[in-house]
DNA sequence: AAGTGTGAAGCTGTTCACAGCA
DNA sequence: TGCTGTGAACAGCTTCACACTT
């Protein structure tokens, strides 16, 4: 989610809905594994069901980057690939910088998908003086002393924290004021940053969470469910094994008590 | 109205938006922190700061919850804390799997976020047999081909997909057969699940992307157009002869790319 | 006086359904 | 005929502003 304020004052827009930008990296996907196969033309159906989301969505995001598709046949792979790279601004080349390389840092710089996108990782970047020079992912890892230097000399405008919560909003800071405009964050804090910079935050701690909910939510139904489709893998065998949730009765108990909960 | 008496709404509705609980940890970890310097009470206006929204937003969320403050002096942080945590599920113990121990895998091995949250990593699975065995994170790791066991005797409803995309789905396809209800994906693929079954989906690439767009557009508000064109590529012959394309950022560099994309 | 809880207004995003074009 | 492109209806989320409570 992005937290830095920005963009533009609402009027004079040219805009292209935030939501529909989240998922065209969603169709570039399915589309470039299209364009693997040499299928040379896609219907908003099929390409729509590659990408996971309904036709009617996918049109109406495509009608935002123009009329790129032929009535009675669909779009063309190879040209939708290149307005998608080109509305993303993957055309061009963005270096970026690593900061943290501990094991999510580490697992970053390794990660293919960057590279294969337009992004070029400049340089790792951490903390501990004992892992400079130590190559990771074929790069050798900087000290943090450098970090100002490494941005203005690379050009860098997009920094990833992968630092412990503790350490990022400092890191942060030096990023900004090195020139870093966009920042992916994995630290499990929210930062502050100046008007104009973007955040954006991948917190694996709060996904799960989220799946606790529903997860939760399906335990304490399982008395009414009765319907299975078709398809479906069998219904699980042992799902007592946990306990089933109890019905929260939640008589609202008086005060604090049953903390159990720890920081992250 | 939610007023935290029962749980059960009648109808089967939601009954808490998704947009709030996605938010819910968020205020749980700055809760969390507030514990535990010892403050007693906050008010709307500075949780929400600490959290990162806007203090209405926050009181809304809330109300979805039952009326758990005080007017004229803001909520009991250890009461919220524990709310939160019982709505949220993290009152009970909650076993995971993580699948694909290699880079990424490790490093949601290690991350203290999950143990520390009810969440309790009860096996590490990879199929290389030359991994079994193989100490990470304190635990050994265990062959894929004992997944359906591992699952079933330890009552595991939530499973990690870290592997590469290629494995995803057949992983995915194992652990719901075997039982679990809700996934937590790391590879950048689709994952198609019968009904009932929880995807939640995280993926490094998308979110840069993401950022490169609106990166793009500083760049293009700095000065009305002039862009710096990377490195832009030739466009297909075949793609631009075939569309009208029309409007927009037409002229642009000349043509496009194509490719320099690639899998993930 | 301070600050929550919440109707109501306003936005953003999704889905429908069909006109229009190849 | 088949499928895109899109106005219009709909649904969900956010923000406003203020009545109400302590």
């Amino acid at each position: 989610m992005a937290t830095g304020r920005t963009h533009r004052p609402a009027t004079r827009s040219r805009g292209i809905p935030e939501a529909t930008v989240a998922r065209l990296p969603l169709y570039l996907r399915a589309l470039t594994a299209l364009s693997e196969r040499s299928v040379p033309t896609v219907s908003s159906e099929e390409l729509a069901t590659a990408a996971g989301v309904n036709s009617a969505k996918l049109r109406k995001d495509f009608s935002y980057l123009g009329s790129y598709g032929t009535r009675g046949v669909g779009y063309d792979v190879e040209y939708l690939v290149y307005q998608i790279s080109r509305e993303l601004g993957l055309t061009q080349d963005w270096p970026v910088v690593i900061v943290g390389i501990g094991n999510l840092g580490a697992a970053l710089a390794n990660y293919g998908g960057f590279a294969s996108r337009g992004f070029r990782v400049a340089a790792l970047i951490d903390a501990d003086p004992a892992m400079a020079g130590k190559p990771v992912a074929g790069l050798p890892v900087r000290h943090t002393d450098e970090l100002e230097s490494i941005i203005t000399d690379n050009g860098v405008s997009i920094g990833v924290i992968a630092t412990p919560a503790g350490a990022a909003q400092q890191v942060c800071d030096r990023l900004v004021a090195a020139g870093v405009t966009s920042i992916l964050n994995f630290a499990p804090t929210v930062l502050s940053v100046p008007e104009g910079v973007d955040v954006r935050k991948v917190d694996l701690s709060i996904e799960l969470q989220i799946l606790a909910f529903h997860e939760q939510r399906k335990a304490g139904e399982e008395t009414t469910s009765a319907q299975e489709p078709a398809a479906a893998v069998q219904p699980r065998s042992s799902a007592a094994a946990r306990t089933p949730a109890a019905g929260r009765a939640a008589g609202k108990g008086p005060d604090g008590d049953v903390p159990a909960v720890m920081p992250a």
